[in-house]
DNA sequence: CTCCCTATTTACTCCGACATATTCCGCCAG
DNA sequence: CTGGCGGAATATGTCGGAGTAAATAGGGAG
């Protein structure tokens, strides 16, 4: 059965409400942009990376497994092929299929799939998370966060240590418990990163953000916030403004212990459930 | 009466020969570096990604500014505009770009590019490198690789050891001055950050390999190497084979540094040449 | 002077056809 | 029977054009 067979001007109707129909019973924070829903700014081809994308994160699709040709998947997703193929290039372009002639696109191992991209990062944390990849990316916080923080305690100027004030303060004003105060948290920490003046380290932050800010939804559903987290974000404050490295390094540590130990037993707390 | 005339088979042409030969004298002196130029395997659209890509890393184009519309560049690539519109779609994943309707593409400010891209990356070494990127990359280097080390050392398999003490005996096969010498260092780092069981890092390997391959070629490029490597990364196994982090930590940070301290050498020579 | 509204520009989407590159399979030789 | 080889089938890749949606700029009304 031909699906179109003239090319009248009825498809004027597009194909919005397929992409709409996959609400998740999630939607927890609706201040989020991260509907996979296709709304103003947000593309087709950007919405159908996110669907493709968070299907091969959640395992709907494994690695090695050859997707459908594109005319037939463009069709089942009622997009033109053009979307379809758009939507692929950036699926390739961030590590998690390939595409040949004749062969098809198949998904690539999970070791070629770029995890620290921001929007792979997303999309892992779509569904379900991964707890052993969650505390994975902790234990890569604990590596990279003391070291940022001791050579940021060497190279801070005057701007940096303003802009880490201003997130501290912030912080104090909103609390933990609130967007605004894990917006100022996550603030915290980008401006560590960036005050130790490493490139590579600043594009981490990103990835570690995204980390921490997917993680602290954990937090808060599972039970109240016991500890005032504002004394050790003051110690590193404290250390990088003094110019001591070892101490800044050594504070740093201690905030991502505490961290991973909230998120541990959050997790425990959820999977015991 | 549809809207479209009627699909004429007069555009038989194509441009196929407008993009590869005749097209212009810089087909062959101007820049054949990577061979952005298009063999199979290759694609048009990626072609055009690595042109763009490189173009963008070198600082032809700067942050802020916008590329010329879609219709006029594709032209003056002697592309269409799906194949440029995907190459498009690959910078914007690797956030290079964005896009809006009327306001057009313009490059996007350093610190929201994906510079551990393994691309990204490659299209940064391209041209002549940034040295202040290459020193950076070291100092992620000497973070990540000792503490993948540690984890190495307390988590290992046999499958892992094995791994490792095979790149070890590759290296001793070949030494460090031919390319496969080189591909079992890379081999042997790769070995250890995998052993560390942990996907994040995982994911920093294939940076950070790509990172050590194009500064390899400074070292190389320069002069001979004066030091035997095979040692301090026989110490390397020694400590993760038995289990000591602390020690497979101390000596990956050796190794690290000498790598830095040569590759910083070679910088030096190369800049005073 | 501000605000809304329109007009234009630009990217976004769709379409159908052609080109190219692999893979698959049958053929032939050893 | 096994192995390499060449043609046909097929899915991705590329093309050019038409039409839609969105965002900015500029003009008009309050």
């Amino acid at each position: 059965m031909t699906q179109r067979q003239f090319p009248d001007k009825s498809r004027k109707g597009k194909a919005m409400e397929s992409a709409a129909d996959s609400a998740a019973p999630d939607s927890v924070a609706a201040e989020e942009r991260d509907s996979p829903a296709r709304g103003p700014g947000r593309r087709l081809h950007g919405a159908i990376a996110h669907k493709l994308g968070t299907a091969i994160l959640s395992g709907q699709y494994q690695p090695g497994d050859i997707l459908s040709g594109e005319v037939a998947f463009a069709e089942e997703l009622k997009v033109s092929r053009s979307a379809y193929r758009e939507a692929i290039q950036v699926l390739t372009a961030k590590g998690l299929v390939a595409s040949r002639p004749k062969a098809g696109t198949r998904v690539l191992e999970r070791d070629r799939w770029n995890l620290l991209d921001p929007e792979v990062l997303a999309w892992a944390f779509a569904g379900e998370p991964d707890l052993q990849f969650v505390r994975d990316l902790f234990e890569l916080r604990a590596v990279v966060e003391p070291a940022a923080a001791r050579l940021a305690a060497q190279r801070r100027d005057k701007a940096d240590l303003k802009a880490i004030r201003d997130a501290l303060s912030a912080m104090r004003r909103h609390t933990l418990t609130n967007d605004a105060g894990r917006a100022a948290d996550r603030d915290f920490h980008d401006a560590v990163l960036r005050a130790s003046h490493n490139a590579a380290l600043m594009v981490l932050s990103a990835s570690i953000g995204a980390a921490v800010h997917w993680t602290t939804r954990f937090k808060q559903r599972s039970r109240e916030l016991p500890r005032n987290p504002i004394p050790d974000h003051a110690r590193v404050y404290d250390a990088i403004a003094e110019g001591d490295g070892e101490a800044a390094s050594q504070a740093m540590g201690v905030l991502v212990q505490l961290a991973l130990e909230d998120t541990a037993s959050a997790i425990e707390a959820a999977v015991n459930r």
